[in-house]
DNA sequence: TGAACATATGAATACTTGTTCATATATACA
DNA sequence: TGTATATATGAACAAGTATTCATATGTTCA
């Protein structure tokens, strides 16, 4: 039994307490909503989305993605390893050469809702 | 002509040099990432995912959702505009109550894809 | 007109994050 | 086994950002 009114750090009065209480019964579990911004803020890099992006149409060793995108080695792995614990690409070794691919198929459609509110 | 040696950037060789002209020519125009990755960021913070959610709802004045969400009506004010700025939420004026609302359809589309990632 | 209320905003602060640099790990090959 | 190459990673630094605090703006109503 959650009341709105138990909180002191609003300081301005509710003003339709049944919109609020009615939208609160709404709202997913925190847990999600949180889960679901750490996902966006992974798209919320350049780099990132570049190296997604690039992966749509092939996969791509590392220096080919550093090569790619005029980047340093480095930056490129570090990023890539924010994508892999996203669960976002996977890769696969052959030799000394590693391989990244996407390991999703929502990116794609994420990425064009994305650009179509962009190009409206 | 871009030339994909005219880099000193990366520290190791490209390994194949086929797939990166063939991936480069499929890259939209860095400005476009850029914006998508704009966009990302917005939906990258857990106060702007709660108020996008809120909004699926109903439209809400910013003291409900400073009292929705916990939060000083300050700091909601300061997401709102950065929610406005990206023209994602648009508002209106009713005497001294300023009613925010969705001002794009593609968000719930991308909320989803993004909740059907984090599920699987 | 002045008090009360809803909202907006600038500055400061604490925190997060992307890149660089140096170096470690892992594989191939002579 | 030693060297070269591809990739990963820890630490440090610079740049960006969300919230807070104080205050300003704008509207209503007495």
């Amino acid at each position: 039994m959650s009341n709105v009114h138990d909180s002191d750090r609003c300081d301005c009065n509710v003003i339709h307490e049944d919109v609020v209480l009615n939208v609160k019964a709404k709202m997913p579990e925190e847990e999600k909503l949180y889960d679901l911004a750490e996902l966006f803020k992974v798209f919320g890099d350049t780099t990132r989305v570049k190296i997604l992006y690039a992966l749509f149409s092939s996969e791509m060793c590392v220096c080919d993605i550093a090569a790619l995108l005029n980047m340093t080695q480095s930056a490129v792995s570090h990023q890539l390893r924010i994508l892999k614990q996203s669960r976002l690409v996977k890769n696969r070794r052959d030799g000394k050469v590693i391989y990244y691919s996407l390991d999703d198929n929502h990116i794609q459609q994420i990425f064009n809702q994305g650009l179509d509110h962009i190009n409206e």
